[in-house]
DNA sequence: ATTAGACCCTGATCGC
DNA sequence: TGCGATCAGGGTCTAA
């Protein structure tokens, strides 16, 4: 389900509910998602206190006041809706239990935020919060868009080396971190670039120009809310737009919105591509 | 080290 | 209405 965008809007969503609000109690139904929770998870969640929601690429970390962090990756179709709460004018429910709601976490004043992850992609662990970088997880991660760490320097370096597609290196968590199909597909379009180009081979100003688009279509994404395709919601249960504002992304055989030449899908790395064939060289 | 492909799992959709 | 094939925003692991 989600990229950068999503899991930024699933976080701040998460905020009001659960920064500096103790888990009276969390609820594991289930011993694994896409590897085994951790030893004793319900046990070491309840009375924590949550200190801090942080976002590293495409995961959630709650750092919690016992010194460890829970770490959540949603996957493909993870969700953590949040319940029991009002917020304004509207009374947040969901009712109870779902299909694939592994985990709930009861919070103090009487929200609750569900994990919920049909597909079972997802991951849950704790880690202790002053060795988190060292997570097996986290550890090899590339920069993130928004840091210093990312820039046209940096970039034109790493995909120097690279002989593959310019889309699936740009896929590559370990070079960048949190861009998916969608803001690729998006990216290479806005950038004029062709998907199947091997990395290596565009010229080097063509790839510096990645930088900031990248940090545009991720900063529009976040500003709507994210991409809201299936069932992907907000933690509110709201659903994003960024979908409406997609050039190419899931508009197979739409015209462009540049020229008006029919949008291609193509295959690569097992992911559906889109790309206009006129405006991408 | 890089790259392609299989694989993990459930659910929605489409063509017949 | 049912059935199989295909596809889906994630990432790991293996083999070459």
């Amino acid at each position: 389900m989600p990229e950068l965008p999503e899991v930024e809007t699933v976080r701040r969503g998460l905020v009001q509910a659960m920064e500096g609000r103790r888990i009276e109690r969390a609820e594991v139904n289930r011993p694994d998602l896409r590897w085994p929770l951790p030893e004793g998870l319900a046990e070491r969640l309840g009375g924590a206190r949550v200190t801090l929601l942080r976002r590293r690429s495409k995961y959630i970390l709650a750092d919690l006041d016992t010194g460890e962090s829970l770490l959540i990756h949603l996957g493909m179709s993870g969700r953590m809706l949040v319940s029991g709460v009002t917020l304004g004018r509207f009374h947040l429910d969901h009712p109870v239990p779902q299909k694939h709601d592994h985990v709930v976490l009861h919070m103090e004043g009487g929200a609750r935020v569900t994990f919920n992850d049909a597909r079972r992609f997802g991951a849950m662990d704790l880690v202790r919060t002053d060795r988190e970088a060292a997570h097996w997880l986290l550890a090899g991660l590339g920069p993130e868009p928004f840091g210093n760490a990312f820039n046209e320097g940096y970039l034109v370096a790493a995909l120097k080396a690279r002989k593959s597609p310019i889309k699936t290196a740009l896929l590559d968590q370990h070079l960048l971190a949190g861009l998916g199909n969608i803001y690729v597909c998006e990216v290479l379009f806005r950038a004029g670039i062709d998907p199947r180009r091997a990395a290596s081979r565009i010229a080097a100003a063509r790839i510096a120009a990645l930088v900031p688009i990248i940090r545009e279509v991720l900063s529009e994404a976040i500003e709507a809310g994210g991409s809201s395709l299936r069932d992907h919601r907000q933690a509110d249960g709201e659903l994003g737009y960024f979908q409406h504002a997609f050039r190419v992304y899931d508009r197979e055989d739409a015209p462009c919105p540049a020229c008006g030449t029919p949008i291609r899908r193509i295959a690569q790395g097992g992911r559906s591509s889109y790309f206009c064939p006129q405006c991408q060289r």
